[in-house]
DNA sequence: ACCAAATCTACGAATACCGTAGATTCATCA
DNA sequence: TGATGAATCTACGGTATTCGTAGATTTGGT
């Protein structure tokens, strides 16, 4: 890892005496961390919180990105994407 | 809401006489879902799981929208994204 | 107002997480 | 190689959160 476990978990408000074994559980699957302790994780990281719960590999790398973007950019974005799925689906509002 | 609570626990395997009160109090935030159910109920909804627990709407929305396109489109959307970010940017790797 | 479907909630039981302390792994260097 | 310290992992008992049950409350249609 990058950072240590034990600093990411003081970096998040954890007692040091206790951040690295609950990182440590969090990271390897054993324990499901609180939400707001993933909230906390998301903010430490500067990641979005539905990035650490992306099960797909190409959309997490999407929104992570997206997230870099600013909100004018980001809306924008948007617009557009729902311009392409447009274009790909037959309308299912004027049949 | 568009599917009741009953059916929607049922649909994604929980016992229909405690489907209504698990997914109520997951709705009404008392109770934190175990991933795996939030895993199930993204699929029942046909989302991402990560659409679950977006807390910014535009991102949320983003990555919703994203998730509906081809993987093809995924593919070019994030270079698309990644290249408007570096103009955005000054780049971290050559200084 | 009435009825039925849908949603919510109090309570004890079941389950999962937390803190502690020590074990294990890993990297570095003499 | 073997020692040393940093980093990570884990068994155990205590604590906190969720679950299942059953009944209450709310909602929507007639």
């Amino acid at each position: 890892m990058a950072i240590p476990q034990d600093k990411l978990g003081v970096l998040i408000g954890l007692d040091e005496n206790t951040a690295s074994a609950r990182i440590s559980r969090y990271e390897g699957g054993i324990h499901e961390p609180p939400i707001n302790t993933a909230r906390a994780i998301a903010e430490a990281l500067s990641v979005p919180l539905g990035y650490l719960y992306c099960d797909n590999d190409l959309l997490a790398e999407i929104i992570l990105v997206a997230s870099e973007l600013p909100p004018t950019d980001q809306a924008q974005l948007l617009q557009s994407l729902r311009e392409r799925l447009e274009q790909l689906k037959p309308s299912p509002h004027s049949p």
